[in-house]
DNA sequence: ATAATAGAGATAGGTGTTCC
DNA sequence: GGAACACCTATCTCTATTAT
């Protein structure tokens, strides 16, 4: 969540703390926040905890697990991360090199570095350069852009539309009889970059399969994936010090995520303890395919082994191994 | 059909560069 | 020496494709 977006919601945390302790709403929070999505996050609040006594903003992130604490009746506290979204899901997009910078791989060399090492970046230029009906426009190899610009290029000549595979429409173009030349040309390159770019994520798998892993810091980035942290600043804000703090807080049932739907003030609540049950932490490693650009978080021994996350190693905008590299993680229904 | 996953587009905000 | 601009990364969001 970008640093404009920060004001508002914490705003609203607040808010909502007040609003679900019957207090009068602070006018300044009212006009920085969201206050129907406050209202509607304090009354789940109410019905869920009928015997609260108190609801507290965390405050500072770094201090506390959650952004919300509920108080009730003996001094228990549910910690809750509150989460404001537009669509479904519990997804995290994170940057490409994430799994080395946090050290779930001792001595791996970043994804970024890889590519370099290896001479991708060169091999693409060639690949994109056997192409030679570019628009002047397009700007010189001394721009990173330059890679972007020849690859739109090549999607416009494919008549690549919204949304659609690049690759598929690349098949369909060689597949389709009245193609022309340039047409096919453009395919043929495409297609040979999609390869490429698969090659380079299969070597850069048999790296990591190589490497020593860290079974501490994969356990740590699984909890706090699956209890809400999904940007890299959450990450590190609570990486080094709390999986400890939340393991105890699953295992006495005292953390919950509550999704706001940003159109609707529909609120759905997620217990991470209930997502995790049954799971035995040991032997917590990143398993990582033969084949396939994913890999996944699994746990517990032989006979009792989950998966708790899958990560995703693509490329967004334009097509595989052209422009973002980035990381999708996503964590399978219980 | 529906769920899971892979792929794609948009954009905020940071950083570097240019120009006055 | 700072405003204006260009560029880039991370991440939020959405859509298409594939698996079940």
């Amino acid at each position: 969540m970008g640093k404009h977006e920060r004001g508002w919601v914490e705003a609203t945390e607040k808010l909502t703390a007040q609003l679900a302790n019957d207090a009068e709403p602070d006018g300044d929070l009212e006009a920085e926040g969201r206050p129907d999505l406050a209202e509607a996050l304090a009354d789940r609040i109410r019905a869920d905890f009928p015997d609260r006594t108190a609801v507290r903003h965390a405050g500072n992130s770094y201090d506390s697990l959650g952004d919300l604490i509920v108080e009730s009746d003996g001094g228990s506290e549910t910690f809750l991360e509150a989460k404001f979204v537009a669509s479904g899901g519990t997804r995290a997009n994170l940057g490409q090199d994430t799994l080395t910078q946090f050290e779930l791989f001792e001595d791996a060399t970043a994804w970024s570095d890889f590519r370099e090492e290896i001479g991708f970046p060169e091999d693409r230029q060639a690949l994109l350069q056997e192409f030679d009906d570019y628009p002047d426009d397009v700007r010189d190899w001394s721009y990173k852009s330059a890679v972007y610009d020849r690859a739109k290029h090549l999607k416009n000549v494919l008549d690549v539309s919204r949304g659609q595979n690049t690759g598929s429409r690349a098949d369909e173009v060689l597949a389709d009889p009245d193609a022309t030349e340039t047409e096919r040309e453009a395919a043929r390159i495409v297609n040979a970059i999609l390869e490429l770019d698969r090659e380079e994520k299969l070597a850069y798998f048999d790296h990591l399969r190589e490497a020593e892993q860290n079974p501490r810091n994969v356990e740590t980035f699984a909890h706090l994936i699956v209890c809400g942290y999904h940007t890299a600043d959450a990450l590190r804000e609570h990486f080094d010090t709390d999986l400890d703090e939340i393991k105890r807080l699953l295992e006495n049932d005292s953390y919950r995520l509550y999704e706001v739907d940003k159109n609707s003030g529909t609120v759905s609540v997620e217990n991470p303890s209930e997502l995790l049950a049954g799971f035995e932490w040991a032997d917590t490693r990143v398993e990582i395919p033969e084949d396939g650009t994913s890999v996944s978080v699994v746990t517990g021994p032989p006979g009792n082994r989950r998966r708790v996350l899958n990560i995703a190693y693509n490329w967004k905008n334009k097509f595989q191994g052209i422009q973002t590299p980035s990381m999708n993680v996503f964590v399978p229904e219980a």
